[in-house]
RNA sequence: GGCCCCAUGGUCAAGUGGUUAAGACACGGCCCUUUCAAGGCCGUAACAGGGGUUCGAAUCCCCUUGGGGUCACCA
């Protein structure tokens, strides 16, 4: 029987989730559940000089509003904790030593000034610069009397100098790299910490992960890693490299560029659902048309061999569709709860009933963010250029729509109950009766209700949310705004 | 620069030797219509270039070009 599968997210706790770190996360959760393995949640945080306060916490979050549920993880526990690398910091020197013995690696005393100086050299001549090992010469005793006397020191791994390192990876087939190309990397820091090229192997074995999923610029260090599972005699796991996001210039999302990060959409007004499906897309296809997808959907219909290989670019047009779609496809009552923080906001006119401006709004509306600024005119009503009433296409002049405005004037004072299949009713009936066209009545009331040219709703239903009076008193301004223009 | 990887419309992408080269976003047009949306219909638009292999290449091989990644006591 096959191995169960077991993948895990193991971000550095910076503080700051971005789309590629998610999407990593969203890959290596729908492998696990799509072939009912566990997912793991791994915090690497050996590199203390990076550490973030509350990052940890953004990981959390993020994980949990996306809905993806870690099986194992620091917050809650499992059966190959602890969760956090540098809680876990005592057992990797051992395995180091272990390697030493067996030849694999040795210590080295060099210093930074040394190797900064070397590279400095190299860079110079225009050469890359690799560890010269100069500490691999060192004899036993030397480096016991080193050690004894308390130098500080690294351990390195020892590459082989010939030959070649081959492996296979799920999304880029069969990669193979050169040894000599291998640098004889620093497995444990000077202050005692692994590195990641380390701690990774170690605690993947550790943890039984079956399928190491990683943005693709691991893949030239993989051949390092295999070295280290070899030494070890540890079985490999199976590699998944992803293809990276990129911005649509071509280069990689970054946060010093002030790329958007998870919670920067989230704040921009995009759902969490729309996030995620949008960027399930970006990397990976299903074989069917289907664009719309939960995260349930995703997990039945996820594969590893539909993932490509090119990177993609990150369309802030695209997910804004899946944005819109989300939410014209949710509930109205759901649609008014997300939106109320917005309106209340931007409406403080307590006579307006929200609920009704939401109704206008869902199909109107790509992110959460641009609600206020549709709906201004419902609060107060600006000054507003009297050219608006000229429409063309609608056949409105200023003073047709002066004419229509009076006609429907004493029409909306006496309409009781006052509701929107009363105020259509009337109006319309009040159109037939005059023999104008619809537009012509209904362009030039919209127009005095809003003072805007473009409004969510129309005239009829911009009049029901207003209120009697106050479309009264709107109508009222606009025939005198336009008598005078006229006069 | 060395090494590794990638290459279908502006973007996401299907395609695994024979297709009129899907679909989606964006864009344009039309319809619907009380503005704007939504919705419906239609349309513009692609196999980077050059060599092979083959009866036949978007699909396989090579070269070129372009792009990306990587070369830390970061992950």
């Amino acid at each position: 029987m096959a191995r169960e599968v077991r993948t895990r997210y193991a971000p550095s706790p910076t503080g700051y989730m971005h789309i590629g770190n998610l999407r990593t996360a969203l890959y290596e959760y729908l492998i696990a559940r799509s072939m009912n393995g566990k997912f793991i949640l791994r915090i690497e945080d050996t590199d203390q000089e990076r550490l973030v306060e509350g990052a940890v916490d953004v990981i959390y979050n993020t994980l949990k509003l996306c809905g993806l549920k870690h099986d194992e993880g620091p917050d809650i526990g499992g059966p190959c904790g602890p969760y956090i690398q540098s809680q876990r910091r005592h057992i990797y020197l051992p395995y180091a030593r272990e390697l030493v013995e067996k030849g694999h690696a040795y210590y080295c005393f060099c210093s930074k000034e040394r190797l900064e100086q070397l590279r400095s050299e190299a860079e110079a001549k225009g050469e890359t610069f690799m560890y010269d090992r100069h500490c691999l010469k060192l004899s036993k005793e030397e480096v016991e009397e080193k050690l004894a006397k308390g130098e500080p020191w690294v351990i390195r791994q020892k590459m082989p100098r010939e030959g070649s390192t081959t492996f296979d990876d799920m999304v880029f087939g069969t990669i193979t790299i050169e040894n000599n190309m291998l640098e004889d990397q620093i497995l444990i820091k000077s202050d005692g910490l692994p590195t990641y090229n380390f701690a990774n192997v170690i605690d993947d074995h550790l943890m039984g992960i079956t399928h190491v999923v990683r943005g693709s610029e691991y893949l030239t260090s993989t051949p390092k890693y295999n070295l280290l599972y070899d030494a070890f005699d540890w079985e490999k796991p199976v590699y998944v490299h992803l293809p990276l996001i990129v911005k649509p210039d071509g280069s990689k999302l970054s946060k010093r560029k002030g790329d958007a990060s998870f919670e920067d959409l989230v704040e921009m007004g995009f759902l969490v659902e729309a996030i995620i499906n949008y960027i399930a897309l970006l990397g990976w296809s299903p074989d069917s048309n289907q664009e719309i997808f939960s995260l349930a959907e995703l997990e039945k219909a996820f594969d590893i061999r539909r993932i490509s290989k090119s990177p993609s670019c990150f369309d802030m047009e695209k997910l804004r569709w899946f944005n819109a779609e989300y939410i014209r496809a949710m509930p109205a009552e759901k649609f008014h709860s997300l939106a109320l923080p917005y309106l209340e906001k931007a409406i403080t006119n307590k006579a307006i009933d929200l609920a009704k401006v939401s109704k206008l709004l869902q199909n109107r509306v790509e992110v959460l963010t641009e609600i206020p600024s549709k709906v201004g005119f419902f609060n107060s009503l600006e000054d507003y250029d009297l050219n608006i009433y000229t429409h063309k296409k609608m056949k409105t002049t200023l003073e047709n729509s002066l004419e229509n405005l009076k006609a429907a004037l004493p029409v909306l004072e006496k309409l009781e109950p006052w509701t929107e299949e009363s105020i259509h009713s009337s109006l319309l009936s009040l159109v037939e009766s005059m023999g104008i066209k619809n537009g012509q009545m209904l362009w030039p009331i919209r127009t005095a209700l809003s003072g805007w040219e473009v409004t969510p709703g129309g005239a009829i239903e911009i009049a029901d949310i207003l209120g009697k009076e106050e479309t009264v008193r709107r109508i009222q301004i606009g025939i005198e705004r336009l008598e005078k223009a006229l006069a």
